[in-house]
DNA sequence: AGAATATGCAGGTAGATACCTGCATGTCAA
DNA sequence: TTGACATGCAGGTATCTACCTGCATATTCT
């Protein structure tokens, strides 16, 4: 897994509601996709390129369409291997802060 | 909450680095962290600011020293509204795509 | 076949980003 | 006070990024 690539496809706020698009509902084609953005096709087309490449979305061609369905595994990995670490330890963390505020 | 700093900071190598560091050990001063990256003071500082900006880091002068603390809440935050839709539909998205696949 | 539709590909540009160097400020300790 | 140490601040630059326009290709429908 590239974690790089997925974060870095997250970064964009266009590339998550893209995400949030395709979980309303999955499958949908590059142009219904659009209809949703305030961007070019082409534009559009670039953003979904980061999502695949980071493999968050999956693609298939069915004649000149071209259907968008969400991958949820890589983001699953990434908050199973970055986010829970700091879950697990969210109250030790929180701790040592107050401490030294209260001047320990 | 600003979800896209908080992404926007997580984007970067460097920053997730300096998360990981402190969590090994919380409250680490600016020149400490830089003992572990391959670039200048300056540079690190730079990128504690963004994530200071995003909330993900605190900080607390102790005269000429600064140290450093993990915030986890906006990472939890940032998990709870982006990361568990896309959880609790996992299954159902992936059979999504299987159907696709099978020419359904 | 020919028109309409859906997507692919090749550049081009303004602004963001991640580095850097150089110098200034503030704090501690002898 | 003075030297050493820790950090702050002001630019400068190469690269990346997100957008665009224009044109090409592939598929469907009449």
């Amino acid at each position: 897994m590239h974690a790089d690539d997925v974060f870095k496809a997250l970064a964009d706020p266009t590339r998550r509601r893209l995400l949030d698009l395709l979980c309303e509902q999955n499958g949908q084609t590059l142009g219904k996709l659009c209809e949703h953005l305030d961007m070019t096709r082409q534009s559009a087309t670039q953003h979904l390129g980061i999502l695949e490449a980071a493999n968050l979305v999956s693609t298939v061609r069915r004649g000149r369409e071209k259907l968008h369905f969400i991958n949820p595994v890589p983001l699953h990995e990434v908050y199973e291997r970055w986010v829970r670490k700091f879950e697990r330890q969210r109250l030790s963390l929180l701790h040592d802060l107050k401490q030294e505020l209260e001047g320990g």
